[in-house]
RNA sequence: CGGGGUGUAGCUCAGCUUGGUAGAGCGUUUGGUUCGGGACCAAAAGGUCGCAGGUUCAAAUCCUGUCACCCCGACCA
């Protein structure tokens, strides 16, 4: 490609609206512009990268053995009554209306729609297992886009559906992707780790996800160099600890703890560290949790589990629904962080999680938010986490206005509580596959494979006949893939001061082509032209800057761009015979003779 | 949705406190000189100051409303 003919100009100065590296390298290397919030137009540059990540995937879904299909972005409301989700899947779910005022929406994943066309084109065991997989635009109306394409409300995702007819299918299908998976990043250059999973909304069993390292990413993944333990922290169990709780020895004791609501603020009052303290949450529990004492036994679980969907999320004015909901206390050590997606799965705590309003709190204990404790709480189900349990003669809140209680223990002031794994664990925590301790590390999630069960197929009923003739219901996987994200996320990883470094496999080009003195010099001319068809003819991808700049210019927008490999044609060379090439990683560029060109760079590409 | 912030030239921003001629750098155009690391000189184009009301002799500036965007918290590829 000409670069004369390429009208989008590269900035030098970084946009205000970006924040992360990615972002801010994307827009000043014009791969995308902005179009609205969390909405962006890919420009020709950034969509052969795209492309490039594309074509990856599509390569090992074909070899994996699945099917390619395109499913419709628009879906009928139909669907997602079907499967209950019209009414579950709340606000990211963008609905609209026809001109007859029927119900659609753009689909933010599409399990629906292909459990629709599995019902009515499978009939027989014969045609299991089989995956389907499409590449297309998603829109989930996220609350805050963020990150450029990383955090986008449309973006371009590899979705994938397969489906089974007993367990063990399901699981070898499921085994088949996270070896394609495996191999798709691998060949993307990433540095990734394959982390164990919470199924969150989607639903489901078993769940890994694909996370790309980066200190700019948003989840967090524990991981275990010592014995290979690598999980999302919202699923890592903090195991309880192994030394039993110490006798009290310290009498209880109320103390005046004026306006220290915070953790710290108390621990400066009272003359404490944080790790002696307990901090108690207060959320919204569960209707069927309200019942009564012994609410939380093995009996409600499932009760509560089948009614978490249809927990009202009523607004703060209303006090009488205030005083309605159940409440649940969650007591964490003071130096402990809650993990919402392990609260939200105990009994009689409501799914999703919902922090009580203050006068929600105010009217269950009497005493404004930032002095709640765990003694003293009628009426409300207490869950320690284990740290908090093992803690002796600690501090906690009086459920007074400015009061503390200090020299606190369980069992002699107030009743032993439930206990629950509750807090994200920590760097230093012992790894849950029992091989030292566990390190925090930050993640980008670009994939995520599920086993779905029967979710899905059941509520469409989608079933075929097997062997023996009776009608049974499918078993599902399914299988994302992020593909905008892996744009940010492999620039996230591969970039530098001056700019982009693409690995070979997705960079727009393999070669960046830069005649120097270009217009002045019919040497370099004839060269550089004879260059850039002997390198396409021996398929070699060529950025080829013909344009009438500088050099400065020209390498800083090459740099900028992030192509991988650079020649240089100047009279100074060329009347030693020879080309200059530089890797965008090195430091120094090297000589190599004319006549050697394609040989030269086919050597150095890594694709 | 709650909290914080910003809308002035294609981009980055100043001007607003204390109302009175709309500015700088980068980019763009033209001419010239340059030509191995984002050149220099000269000239030029380019803005209904987000939008709508209001106050005022006079509004980018003050007031009200509204829209958009960004940042911090709960969701997800």
């Amino acid at each position: 490609m000409l670069l004369s003919q390429y009208p989008i100009n590269t900035l030098k100065e970084t946009p205000s609206e970006a924040e992360v590296v990615s972002h801010q390298l994307m827009l000043r290397a014009g791969l995308i512009r902005r179009v609205a919030a969390g909405i962006y137009a890919w420009l020709p540059f950034g969509l052969r990268t795209l492309r490039k990540i594309e074509t990856i995937i599509r390569e090992e879904m074909d070899r994996a053995g699945a099917l390619e299909v395109l499913l419709p972005a628009i879906q009928p409301a139909e669907l997602w009554q079907e499967s209950g989700r019209w009414g579950e899947y709340g606000p990211e779910l963008q609905r609209l209306k026809d001109r007859h005022e029927r119900d659609f929406v753009v689909g933010p994943t599409h399990e629906e729609v292909i459990t629709d066309i599995a019902r009515r084109e499978l009939r027989s065991y014969r045609q299991l297992p089989v995956n389907f997989y499409q590449i297309q635009l998603k829109f989930r109306d996220e609350v805050r886009p963020r990150f450029g394409v990383m955090r986008a409300r449309e973006f371009i995702m590899k979705d994938a559906y397969s489906f089974h007819l007993d367990a063990a299918s399901l699981a070898a299908g499921y085994d088949a992707m996270r070896v394609a998976y495996t191999k798709m990043f691998q060949r993307m250059r990433l540095d990734f780790r394959v982390v164990q999973a919470d199924t969150g909304a989607i639903g489901g069993n078993a769940s890994e996800e694909f996370q790309v390292l980066a200190s700019s990413g948003e989840d967090a993944i524990a991981v275990s160099d010592a014995d290979g333990y690598a999980a999302n922290v919202e699923l890592a169990p903090a195991l309880p600890p192994t030394t039993p709780r110490p006798a009290p020895r310290e009498p209880l004791e109320r103390i005046a703890t004026p306006g220290a609501r915070t953790i710290e603020q108390v621990c400066a009052a009272v003359g404490v560290t944080p790790e002696r303290c307990v901090k108690t949450l207060i959320v919204a529990g569960t209707a069927a949790g309200a019942g009564g004492a012994g609410a939380t036994g093995p009996a409600r679980a499932a009760d509560a589990a089948g009614t978490a969907g249809a927990t009202d999320t009523a607004g703060a004015a209303d006090i009488a629904s205030a005083r309605a909901t159940p409440l649940v206390a969650l007591v964490l050590r003071g130096d402990h962080e809650l993990n919402a997606v392990k609260a939200q799965k105990l009994p009689g705590v409501a799914n999703p999680l919902r922090f009580a309003l203050p006068a929600e709190i105010e009217a269950a204990t009497g005493s404004p938010p930032g002095f709640i404790g765990p003694r003293g709480l009628a009426g409300v189900t207490i869950y320690a986490d284990h740290a908090a349990l093992a803690l002796a003669d600690f501090v906690c809140g009086a459920n007074e206005r400015d009061a503390h209680l200090r020299g606190v223990n369980w069992g002699r002031d107030l009743p032993e509580p439930l206990a629950a794994d509750l807090r994200n664990v920590i760097s230093g925590d012992p790894s849950p596959a029992g091989g030292g301790p566990l390190r925090i590390a930050r993640g980008i999630e670009v994939g995520h494979i599920f086993q779905l069960g029967r979710k899905y197929s059941e509520a469409l009923k989608a079933t075929v006949l097997d062997e023996a003739g009776n009608s049974v219901t499918m078993l599902m996987g399914c299988y994302g893939i992020g593909v905008t994200r892996i744009a940010a996320a492999a620039i996230e990883q591969n970039h530098d001061e001056r700019g982009i470094i693409w690995p070979d496999p997705i960079a727009p080009f393999h070669v960046v082509l830069v005649p120097l003195n270009l217009q002045k010099s019919p040497q370099v001319r004839a060269v550089a032209d004879a260059l850039y068809q002997e390198l396409q003819a021996a398929g070699i991808e060529v950025l080829y800057d013909d344009r009438d700049e500088r050099p400065g210019v020209k390498f800083a927008d090459a740099e900028l761009l992030g192509v991988g490999h650079r020649l240089v044609v100047s009279e100074r060379g060329l009347a030693a015979g020879a080309l200059e090439y530089r890797h965008r990683r090195a430091g120094a560029s090297e000589q190599f003779p004319r006549a050697a060109a394609v040989e030269f760079i086919r050597a150095r590409l890594q694709l």
